[in-house]
RNA sequence: GGAGAGAUGGCAGAGUGGUCGAAUGCGGUGGUCUUGAAAACCAUUGAGCCGAAAGGUUCCGGGGGUUCGAAUCCCUCUCUCUCCGCCA
């Protein structure tokens, strides 16, 4: 959420920014009702001290056996218009949050202007594509020839989009959450949490799901809960109402199933792993100085690519354009792994940086060298996601019999096996 | 699911109607002392909102009520703890 003083403050630039994103923001509405807000609240505050002065003033006279009654029926009647414009303050503020809750934040200077995602820039490049002298069979071909899932299972189970992994795949999935969880903690300094799957309203607006994306979520209303669509959610809202007294950079990273209605998004790359109502995924999580945010934000980028490194599998990192960026961040870079036999890049990693967006939303703090007060910044990225990492490691690793050779990396946790076959 | 107890500042813990944004201890910060440190001593130390400032106002788990006045009394919700039951 924006701060409502930055908003009156800037009114030009968050306008500004409200239109690069293509959202349709009335500031100027917002700031009239703020402007009444105050006015408001300096009357009745006024008021207020009044009569807690008159108060004060019964207790003495009641104290040396006065007659105080007609003052208290004096109070009494200040208490009643206060009662009012108390009411008045209370209908404005809600209101004034209501909006300030549907508008996203404001992208950074840096963020490239552009309308969609044909005007997101490729920052850089890793690996080379993998060339083949035979045909390059697609990975939900290789998946089912090698039994690692079994969709149609799956959809029996729940319906489509929910995937049933087998064997080796079963295994494979096992092995790259563990494999991913080892490295960020082991060499990125991350520490490691396993929090709730189900978050409550207070915890989904504090990341900013709620209100705008209800209808992406999976909801639980008989227990008030929503189904997780990223560690991010519960992970970021970990420290919600807290002023942080510990060195900040704060890193976490978790492994969590993640689940998306993917509502409106019904027939767009449905085949095989490629989009999922519930897949894993290892998250990474910090809370930063704000002087710190840019600098982190690059490290959270490159500990995602560490792992594709490690992985030996060609990537690209792209930015994303005010136009294509997501509701809370300011900044973000997207990671894309090539897919051979699709040839297309697959999305396996968005790495935000949202400012104090988040922070001001679920109230997130420290004390900064002054000893005042601030807002942290916080920061995410998948670490990575894994139906299309598996996707890429199946597609780029098949052979000319068949079978699939998986990367010396995973050796020790596919316990020695890295050859799926039949 | 049943019975009981509780929720106060970074932490611990007082406070049962006005003198309470709140004792005391610990912790934090600054200082005195010291070659340095420790100890001791002194001072200081919650957050939000309105305001240029002075200052004002709100907040003692959330919401509502009684009263001129509520941390304190009443109702309600949530959470925590203890015991019983059930259970991975």
């Amino acid at each position: 959420m924006l701060d409502i003083r930055f908003i009156r403050e800037n009114q030009a630039a968050v306008e500004t920014g409200m239109k690069n994103r293509g959202a349709d923001v009335d500031v100027a509405g917002l700031l009239a009702l703020d402007d009444q807000r105050r006015r408001v609240v300096t009357q009745v505050e006024g008021l207020k001290a009044e009569k807690n002065a008159r108060s004060k003033q019964i207790g003495e006279v009641m104290k040396t056996g006065g007659d105080a009654d007609a003052v208290k029926a004096q109070v009494r009647e200040m208490g009643d218009s206060i009662a009012t414009l108390d009411e008045q303050v209370r209908t404005l503020e809600t209101s004034i949050r209501e909006q300030l809750l549907y508008i996203p934040n404001v992208p950074s200077e840096q963020t490239p202007v552009g309308s969609s995602e044909e005007d997101n820039p490729v920052v850089r490049s890793w690996g080379e594509p993998k060339l083949a002298d035979f045909e390059l069979q697609p990975h939900w071909d290789l998946g089912q020839q090698l039994g690692l899932f079994d969709l149609e299972r799956g959809a029996k189970l729940s319906g489509s989009g929910f995937p049933l992994f087998t064997g080796a795949g079963a295994r494979l999935e096992r092995a790259l959450i563990q494999f991913m969880l080892d490295l960020h903690t082991e060499q990125h300094g991350y520490a490691e949490v396993a929090p709730p799957f189900f978050c409550n309203e207070a915890t989904m607006t504090g990341t900013g799901q709620l209100p705008k994306f209800a209808e992406d979520m999976y909801a639980m209303p008989v227990d008030g809960l929503y189904a997780i669509p990223t560690a991010e959610v519960p992970v970021t809202n970990m420290y919600a109402n807290e002023i942080l007294d510990q060195a900040l950079p704060i890193l976490h990273t978790a492994y969590t199933p993640c689940f998306r209605r993917e509502a409106g998004a019904a027939g767009k790359d449905t085949r095989g792993l490629q989009r999922l109502h519930q897949f894993d995924k290892v998250e990474m999580v910090k809370f930063t100085r704000p002087e710190d945010s840019a600098a982190e934000h690059e490290k959270l980028t490159a500990n995602a690519e560490a792992v594709l490194q490690a992985l030996n599998l060609p990537y690209r990192v792209i930015e994303l354009c005010t136009g294509d960026m997501g509701f809370s961040a300011s900044r973000c870079y997207d990671i894309e792994l090539w897919a051979p036999a699709q040839e297309k890049w697959l999305e396996v990693s968005s790495c935000s940086n949202f400012g104090d967006y988040q922070a001001r939303r679920a109230n997130i703090r420290y004390r900064n060298e002054e000893g005042k007060v601030a807002f942290v910044h916080t920061l995410n990225g998948s670490g990575v996601a894994l139906p299309r990492l598996v996707i890429a490691l199946l597609e780029n690793g098949q052979q000319a019999d068949g079978s699939i050779v998986l990367p010396d990396a995973l050796a020790s946790y596919m316990r020695g096996n890295t050859v799926l076959t039949r």
